[in-house]
RNA sequence: GGAGAAUUGGCAGAGUGGUCGAAUGCGGCAGUCUUGAAAACUGUUGAGGGUCACACCUCCGGGGGUUCGAAUCCCUCAUUCUCCGCCA
């Protein structure tokens, strides 16, 4: 969430970067405004309101112990009204700092100065391209067509298992689905990254640290008996490391990388843009993390953007990178760019990668802070991407490396399959 | 799942109703001394709100209660440790 001082110094600002976001925020900020008015009057008449029965208690102490109960009777009769004064002032309190909260929890995040204004994925930027689109064979396959004719994807097995969704690899397409995470964590560590195994259920502290809640409650499922989230992504339980911590100067930046299935509900999608692997309620994913000093944060954002890119090369898969409109850029994201992997047989592009900075606005829900050169503790800076997600990076490799005798797997994965075609 | 003990500042650890935001030690920072370092000595050293700055207010695992007054008493939840049960 924003911070209050922050809004109160750059009303203009925020105003004009949220439009980016097509949304009309001049009421909200003025509420968010004057509720802090009324909190911080609030607030200093409660306070003078404990001074003053504060310093009586202590009167009432010092005459019990000269030993005049009589006094000291006399005055207890006044703390009662400051009592019910002050009980009265904190639930004024109270319920406007939470009025106040409510409405800082419903204001997104102020989007980067490069952000284009843009309600949907039409209005992003296309910013970069690299890597040829294969010319397929006649017969090619959609991924999976391919899975089924090679039998390494079952959706149906997975159907009768738990239900759409949840689909199960078996032979060397689980193989491939291995190889690959570990090819992933081996250039995330190798790029400085500390890996994490990472619980896969949440508490719902976490939740709100993140920004899944109280937002996106609907897309995580939730155990109500113990009222734990399964996780729709590691950013989650991986940023909650970070959780009410105060780190020194010296120890920044962080980098986190850690490989978890996600979770998502994905309530009302349907059709077949969701088909095979595009949209799944389960998969595999591996993520990067990162907690910088607010002076380095886009240097460092640059700095994801060309490790994803040296994996897609790597991999010898065409794609594209596209910095999000307002429109499409996440709440808590103040910039993010996409990557996506064209997917010849289907003849789109799938997302295959996100990459955010956050600023500030997850380290102020987290208290995540840092001890500055001055000694101040100040809110770090929060990133993350995707490095990669599993499914569509399947789908990809299976479309574009298709031939006619069989699926090729990428040179530098056969390391970690221990075998070069899929046939 | 059952029984018992515990949870205090970066860490260790005192504090069982008022003068305690909290002794002491370690660590951190600044200074004295030193060619430099170490040692020794001196000072300083939690967070949030509020203020031009003070004042002042809040926080001793979370929440609630008793009391004029709570780190200290009561209730409740969470976590940790020990014993028992179960178990990959």
């Amino acid at each position: 969430m924003l911070q209050v001082a922050f809004i109160r110094e750059n009303k203009e600002l925020v105003v004009e970067a949220l439009a980016k976001r097509n949304i009309n925020a001049v009421e909200m900020i003025n509420d968010v405004l004057t509720f802090d008015e009324d909190r911080k009057r609030l607030q200093t008449e409660l306070d003078n309101t404990l001074a003053e029965s504060n310093s009586l208690s202590k009167e009432i102490g010092n005459l019990y112990k000269s030993g005049d109960a009589q006094k000291a009777n006399a005055l207890k009769e006044k703390t009662s009204i400051l009592k019910e004064t002050s009980k009265d002032l904190s639930d004024l309190l109270n319920t406007k700092v939470e009025a106040l909260n409510q409405l800082l929890y419903k204001i997104p995040n102020v989007p980067h100065s490069s952000v284009p204004k843009g309600n949907s994925e039409e209005d992003n930027e296309e910013i970069y391209k690299e890597g040829d689109i294969p010319t397929l064979h006649d017969g090619a396959l959609p991924h999976w067509e391919l899975a089924k004719k090679y039998d390494i994807i079952d959706f149906e097995l997975g159907n009768k298992i738990t239900g759409a969704g949840f689909p199960v690899y078996k032979g060397k397409g689980a193989r491939l689905q291995r190889a690959l995470i570990a090819y992933f964590l081996d250039k995330n560590t190798a790029a400085g990254y500390t890996e994490y195994q990472l619980p896969l259920m949440v508490n719902e502290a976490s939740g709100f640290g993140t920004g899944q809640l109280p937002d996106k409650e609907g897309q995580m499922y939730h155990v109500t008996e113990d009222n734990l989230y399964l996780i729709p992504t590691a950013e989650v339980p991986g940023t909650n490391i970070f959780r009410d911590v105060v780190l020194s100067e010296s120890e920044l930046p962080v980098g986190v990388t850690g490989y978890t299935p996600c979770f998502r509900r994905e309530a009302g999608s349907y059709g077949a843009h969701v088909r095979g692997l595009n949209r799944l309620h389960q998969f595999d994913k591996v993520e990067i993390i990162r907690v910088e000093h607010p002076s380095n944060s886009y240097k460092a954002f640059d700095g994801m953007i060309d490790h994803v890119k040296d994996i897609l090369k790597e991999l010898k898969l065409p794609y594209r990178i596209l910095r999000l409109c307002g429109g499409d850029t996440s709440f808590a994201a103040a910039l993010t760019f996409d990557f996506e992997v064209f997917s010849t047989a289907q003849d789109r592009w799938l997302e295959i990668s996100s990459v955010s900075n956050f600023e500030t606005f997850q380290a102020n829900r987290l208290k995540l802070r840092f001890k500055n050169s001055e000694g101040k503790n100040e809110l770090a800076h929060t990133l993350n991407g995707s490095s990669l997600a599993l499914p569509r990076v399947l789908a990809g490799i299976l479309e574009n490396y298709q031939t006619e005798d069989g699926i090729v797997i990428p040179e530098v994965l056969q390391p970690y399959t221990g075998f070069k075609i899929i046939n």
